[in-house]
DNA sequence: TCTTGTGAAGGGGTTCACAGCC
DNA sequence: GGCTGTGAACCCCTTCACAAGA
């Protein structure tokens, strides 16, 4: 996690805080449907409305970036759109490979929102030879053995795990064993990687239950309804 | 997003931080694991390598819930499975609606995590009539128009959106007009929703975009390789 | 006058380190 | 002796409020 140490003070001393670096994203796609209505500048304001977070987060946000508004002005879309481009590594192409094609799998290789900024998904992968040739969002899966060929090949550096639980550290390993430093996980584990390997999860069970959480605290808010007998303990009691 | 002022307090003063709560599934997750192998107890130590995270932070987490360890010897499985599940309201019965059913949501559909949690999916809408009647995941695919009358007979509190973008936010409206609190939204889209209902977002392309931000940070760091002339500026430019 | 850019204050979360208890 | 539970320190992020500047 520990991103070691930066270096070259270039444009302004380097360290763009993470959870800005989570926004930027989130901008650029605001700035995006700006840019395709040609609207020429955009107050943080406005902006930060159509991203859906606040102004004065917004201002500092960019305040890392660099001083890119006009005072009394806005920011200019375009200047925005290009600059947080170049921050994020959107100006360069990033082959990705998608390493099991389920129903998942297969919703992430005809997702669009990856094409549209610099993702090319260089090939599918699967373990199940039955899968192999089959045409997914126009390209054919292929079997799991090519894996390190084809990362090597298109100097793939981003994987995306789309695999059981049970299979995604083998997958781990052997993509990391392959040169690729950057995972995206879909499958309900925890991975093991070496140092200088970044992995993001996403679980959907996950977000369903922190959900699950607050709603069930709304349930008891007015009413008082929900039943916690408060001595409400299991027959299993710690030693 | 302020959960309104608790009250009850009940066990321990209410108030679980949001990073704790996010952390629960986690914990959840790998204990569930712990109880299919019989493991009676387990120490902080061993249950947060399990989970990804340090000790000293799960520790802190369980506090929050009570005290329910055993100093010098560490946690009973099943009773903090009990407790955890109650906390997050798992142990009743969520029925959700998924509303569009292309790969994505026949992934959701398909997906084990929800149903081996206590959410179970009441019904699958979508708004293409063709596809009505289709099976998917064993559930008939069902045409929206019938949104209202199935969350309302299923007392649906939770929606999950994977819809394109452009349709997410009316499918928003027409699921909180319904009744439904909270909303799991894949589609890439900013929601507007009234006070009192949450909404959780899972973005496929954000994340890739995190993931090559920092994968451009390495690629910089040894070989100071990325060209980047500092003074590189696209022909737009502020006015 | 209007909006950015930013010090400063405030709040939350993480980590440390050890007291408390088995 | 071992492991939990937790005050306190620390750090990061958010929010405020206003000076700076077009």
């Amino acid at each position: 996690m520990a991103t070691g140490r930066s270096h070259r003070p270039a444009t302004r001393s380097r360290g763009i805080p993470e959870a800005t670096v989570a926004r930027l994203p989130l901008y650029l796609r605001a700035l995006t449907a700006l840019s395709e209505r040609s609207v020429p500048t955009v107050s943080s304001e406005e902006l930060a409305a159509a991203a859906g977070v606040n102004s004065a987060k917004l201002r500092k946000d960019f305040s890392y970036l660099g001083s890119y508004g006009t005072r009394g002005v806005g920011y200019d879309v375009e200047y925005l759109v290009y600059q947080i481009s170049r921050e994020l590594g959107l100006t360069q192409d990033w082959p990705v490979v998608i390493v099991g094609i389920g129903n998942l799998g297969a919703a992430l290789a005809n997702y669009g929102g990856f094409a549209s900024r610099g993702f090319r998904v260089a090939a599918l992968l699967d373990a199940d030879a039955g899968l192999a040739g089959r045409l997914v969002a126009g390209l054919p899966v292929r079997h799991i053995d090519e894996l390190e060929s084809i990362v090597a090949d298109n100097q793939v550096s981003i994987g995306v795990i789309a695999t059981p639980a049970g299979a995604a550290q083998e997958v781990t390993d052997r993509l990391v064993g392959a040169g690729v430093t950057s995972i995206l996980n879909f499958a309900p584990t925890v991975l093991t990687v070496p140092d200088g390997v970044d992995v993001r999860k996403v679980d959907l069970s996950i977000e369903l239950q922190i959900l699950a959480f607050h709603e069930q605290r709304k349930a008891g808010e007015g009413e008082n309804g929900r039943q916690e007998p408060d001595g409400d303990v299991p027959a299993v009691m710690p030693a």
